[in-house]
DNA sequence: ACCTGAACACCGTTCAAGT
DNA sequence: ACCTGAACACCGTTCAAGT
């Protein structure tokens, strides 16, 4: 049986637990990026958040990169993802890109670290780069193709959402697109590369 | 254009000039990071290579920030641009984008920072932005429908510059791709793109 | 105008020690 | 096993002062 969560960093007497938790302290890192962004997400900054010195941390997490790397590959679980045996497997492709087009988009902050890092590596990506490929298979895609289909797709995605706030190449003379605008160019790309690849 | 370079750091006496220049400082940190990476370039490196103390680099660069701009601008001069009027201007942006694939692809370090500052604001990326428009214009693509082209094009481009050195989204069962199968690979989904836009 | 010494306000991380 | 105090080796940047 677990406790339920303890309130934002009660303090402490000397020599009692703080009793963290991986999951809790990877929860208020998140909570963190998204209220302060990613420049306010250090170490300390995180461990004060949770009333326990900086360098608790390291017994519930390897170092700041494995930190990062869980947050990344936990957002992914908010992804949509179609079952790999809908009816249009091009459609599907379609729906899973769209709804980790919207994932991104609701973690901007985020979307720069998934680049850095060139891409995501836990199990929430490798699961979606599964099903990545099982859809193409599908659609008739195999292969060295189906692996070059699935990076195409991937680099797009993931690079319209790191544009997605203001436009590139630009000295500021355009005012931003809205979101919406922003989904329908995207939407219009992806469906010229899903032509393309299943053609 | 060569540079006459003095050697590196030659001890001064207190009270001398080192004598540097927005210029060399600039070339000093592109030096700086092709040699060692993104993480090595700090300021106080910098100086250190410079022979100068780390304070003296705000005489010549507003911040970090202003540095790391400039350097991302100057990359941008390598790109192979065509001349706004040549005959086939679809091929013209086929040429371009592929040509900024290249330089982008030589800068790898480089290709994140494109990503978190959402491109590069100086005027090379001016100039390459006005030269897009330019030739979709010609190719039929003109006032949102341009623009909305253009940030697709680029978004593609160094969306997949950032992906070049290892798969996205991989365990890392398969092996890395050749570069010049990533190039191929870039050049398909460009076509694509460009099928699409001009379709 | 250019450069420096010294300092400020931070970082991530490690180590030895406490419970 | 979890947590802390203290320290290490860094950062970017500012300020006052020197030439």
């Amino acid at each position: 049986m677990s406790l339920p969560e303890p309130n934002p960093a009660p303090p402490r007497t000397p020599g009692q637990r703080a009793g963290l938790t991986r999951a809790r302290v990877l929860e208020t890192a998140h909570e963190l990026l998204g209220e302060r962004g990613i420049d306010a997400l250090t170490m300390r900054a995180l461990a004060e958040r949770l009333g326990v010195s900086p360098n608790t941390l390291y017994s519930h997490v390897a170092d700041k990169t494995d930190l990062v790397d869980a947050i990344l590959d936990d957002v992914l679980a908010e992804v949509d993802a179609p079952r790999s045996d809908v009816e249009d497997p091009t459609a599907g492709l379609h729906a899973l890109m769209a709804s980790t087009h919207e994932v991104l988009l609701a973690h901007p902050d985020l979307v720069p670290l998934y680049v850095a890092r060139q891409g995501a590596r836990g199990p929430n990506a490798h699961r979606l780069g599964d099903l990545m490929l099982a859809l193409l298979d599908r659609a008739g895609v195999t292969g060295a193709a189906a692996l070059e289909a699935r990076r195409v797709l991937i680099v797009y995605t993931i690079g319209f959402a790191a544009f997605a706030a203001r436009p590139p190449f630009e000295a500021g003379a355009e005012p931003p697109l809205p979101p919406e605008r922003i989904s329908e160019n995207f939407l219009s790309g992806l469906g010229w590369l899903l032509a393309g690849i299943t053609a």
